[in-house]
DNA sequence: TTTTATTAAGGATTATTTTCTTTAATGGAA
DNA sequence: TTCCATTAAAGAAAATAATCCTTAATAAAA
């Protein structure tokens, strides 16, 4: 009876998630200077956003905080961290090692945050077969072969007019997760995520942010 | 007496400015394709969107359509990336040629967005001096004399120890808008717009629905 | 011990964004 | 020509998210 409802219950808001890695590195700099507690209210006030909305956003992991007193740092940074899957690390393909696959392949951030990209598929002759800081380049075609059930996420950079073909190969191949960062709206079945990371997005909104400013 | 008034009008919603590029990303394509119109409705159905949101999205801009048959393809084009701020070539400073400022320094692909990297600035005695894809790197200290007026964007990827203390320089030396990798929320004066970008934080929503799927 | 100030948490209200509905226009078919 | 189907655009309604308000708890001060 409350199976309708299911579908609800447990869903955290975006806007939610998007700000909780925030208050995770807020607290992480907390746990440097020996606080032991945090409250929602020196959270809101440090980060300028409202003191309910802090609450709000924790109440949806299992933190529990204490009246007067607030939430214990390293409490609160193991159940955010393991909240957010930061914990445990997933494996990761890269479709398309051009000018932005380079750089994530580049980047050494991310195994911090739970990703680790083990091997990059293109179609150029010119960088399959290469190797890229350990990351092995391979033809598309291989992927095909290789049905890795422990990978399950996927990174599509490949240029937006081969997006979606390059998806729904990835979904065929048991990708569960895309992090798309092709500026098209792929279309997929309903088990596999699509995550939209626009760069792009981000500097329209800051280009139209400042001139909005220059009035 | 409209003056309380004008600081909303005029203001475009952040989700409709992160939805145009995706919008002039499908119309590219479209022209590719040698489609003169396009309509709403078939925006809509192939990015699989709401039509009315994609009417209300591009009623922002100068745009016209015409009844019964769409928007002009080519002008459109034109319309968005003139709005957007893809047009014109802003110049940016990055600070913080780490990991992720190397891999965006490796990157090309801005170029054609509006964005150019003239020169990056770090504390690292290991990195300043270097050149990056043509880039020089630059002491820190380098910055405060150069006051160039043309360079309004600063690109922001220290560690989030150094971020707020790093942003406030960055306004303090004429940047207007700062675009913020680092997952801290930065508090400044309101005449600098900080854009903030946490690749975390996308990770996170995706690694929170692909759990929710699993059920 | 009593009071005070601060807090988490839950519910109510307000603001924002999305979706639905209606209207008027118009190219193309009959 | 007349009708029909499709569309942009504007306004209404619904859904969602942010903010405000209240309550109960409790550390610290008096
Ligand atoms: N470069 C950026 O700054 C940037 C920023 C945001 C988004 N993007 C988007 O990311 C995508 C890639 O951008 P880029 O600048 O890296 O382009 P790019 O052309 O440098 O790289 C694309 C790579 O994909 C490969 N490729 C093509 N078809 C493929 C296929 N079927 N399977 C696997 N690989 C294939 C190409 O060989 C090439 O190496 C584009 O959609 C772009 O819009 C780029
Ligand atoms: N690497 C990633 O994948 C990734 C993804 C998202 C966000 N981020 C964020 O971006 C930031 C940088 O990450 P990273 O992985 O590149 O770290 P990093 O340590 O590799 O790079 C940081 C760089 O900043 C320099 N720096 C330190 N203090 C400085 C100062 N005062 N002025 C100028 N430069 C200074 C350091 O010398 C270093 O070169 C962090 O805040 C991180 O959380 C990183």
């Amino acid at each position: 009876m409350s199976s309708e409802n299911k579908k609800k219950e447990g869903i955290v808001p975006e806007p939610s998630l998007r700000r909780m890695p925030c208050y995770l590195a807020y607290l992480k700099l907390a746990k440097r200077r020996n606080q032991e507690y945090v409250s929602s209210t020196h959270i809101a006030r440090d980060m300028g956003v409202d003191p309910t909305q802090v609450t709000k956003d924790l109440s949806y992991t299992s933190i529990v905080g204490k009246t007067r007193v607030g939430y214990e740092v390293n409490t609160l940074i193991d159940v955010l961290e393991d909240f957010l899957g930061f914990r445990k690390l997933d494996k990761a393909y890269l479709f398309g090692a051009g000018s932005l696959g380079n750089a994530l392949l580049h980047d050494h951030g991310l195994d911090q945050y739970g990703l680790k990209i083990v091997a990059a598929f293109d179609i150029d002759p010119k960088v399959v077969g290469r190797t890229i800081e350990g990351v092995p380049i391979l033809h598309v075609s291989e992927f095909e072969k290789m049905k890795d059930k422990n990978v399950e996420v996927g990174i599509l950079t490949v240029p937006a007019e081969f997006a979606q073909d390059v998806a729904q190969q990835m979904a065929r191949g048991g990708i569960k997760g895309i992090w798309n960062f092709t500026p098209i709206r792929i279309r997929l079945a309903e088990d596999c995520v699509v995550q939209d990371t626009s760069l792009y997005a981000h500097l329209a909104v800051m280009f139209n942010r400042m001139s909005n400013i220059k009035k």
